[in-house]
DNA sequence: CAGTAATTGCACTTCCATTGCATTGATTTT
DNA sequence: AAAATCAATGCAATGGAAGTGCAATTACTG
């Protein structure tokens, strides 16, 4: 089990107090949030810092990218199976139309779709919508 | 075969030169459009206009919005056998990260995805990301 | 400890989506 | 056919999110 500061160095990321917040504050989060969900929870911190920071764990594979058709960009951390910059390794997100949550189905891969001939596929983007297991009481 | 009119009038919407010219547009366009794209056609309508107009072809399953995941919101006309309002007949889009067009590959359903107990699936959105027909030589 | 390089914060800008309100245009009623 | 009514259009403005330039600050290097 390696520390979070670990992490980063393995990854040429200096370790900044605020880098420390924003990934625990990911760990923490069982959903995908968006930019303003950091915003909201950091206020001293300014949105470009956040920004910046999320971008740059982006580039370095510690967080994904989810975009759930709602129109604003979610980011959630990549899991230890969760290989994202292979294509082969595409998760699925749940977007609950109930609380409005988006969960990583880290689970469930995403079956090969096929398309027509001429036509190469190189990523996939999959989003389930419906209730998801808190709202539908189960 | 009904001609655009009659298509309108049997939707509940009033025929206007506007309308026509919008629908006719989209009818051309074997791709799905921006509103910007739909602007640029028509420099002297306003640009409130085309989205009021093609809100209301939304609301009356005229034309359905796709997410391709540019961050730009897309339309095109459902076809035939497109019953957006109907869960289970979701076709799929591609974007071609070359020209940067998205089409509906209405042959194409969605296949049948599994989630975790507990979460209900209502609806599916699915793009498929790569290079299209037009642009991979063949 | 000084110098360098990266990080952070502030101020803007841009782009798209969306709304309020006045005006124009079309439809219905008398 | 004119008046009254309702919908459609155009203009102006707003709001939200993404993104950039630059100066100030902080962290690393020798």
């Amino acid at each position: 089990m390696q520390t979070i500061e670990e992490l980063l160095e393995s990854k040429n990321i200096r370790v900044t107090a605020m880098r420390l917040l924003i990934y625990k504050f990911l760990a923490e989060k069982q959903i995908a949030v968006t930019l303003s969900d950091i915003e909201n929870a950091f206020e001293k911190a300014d949105r470009t810092t956040l920004y910046r920071t999320v971008k740059t764990f982006e580039e370095k594979d510690i967080v994904h990218q989810i975009d759930d058709g709602t129109g604003i960009t979610k980011y959630a951390l990549c899991e230890k199976g969760c290989n994202c910059e292979l294509e082969t390794d595409l998760h699925l997100h749940f977007h609950c139309n109930n609380c409005n949550e988006t969960v990583c189905l880290t689970e469930h891969k995403i079956p090969q779709i096929k398309v027509p001939d001429g036509f190469v596929s190189e990523n996939v983007n999959l989003v389930v919508k419906g209730i998801c297991d808190k709202c539908s009481g189960q």
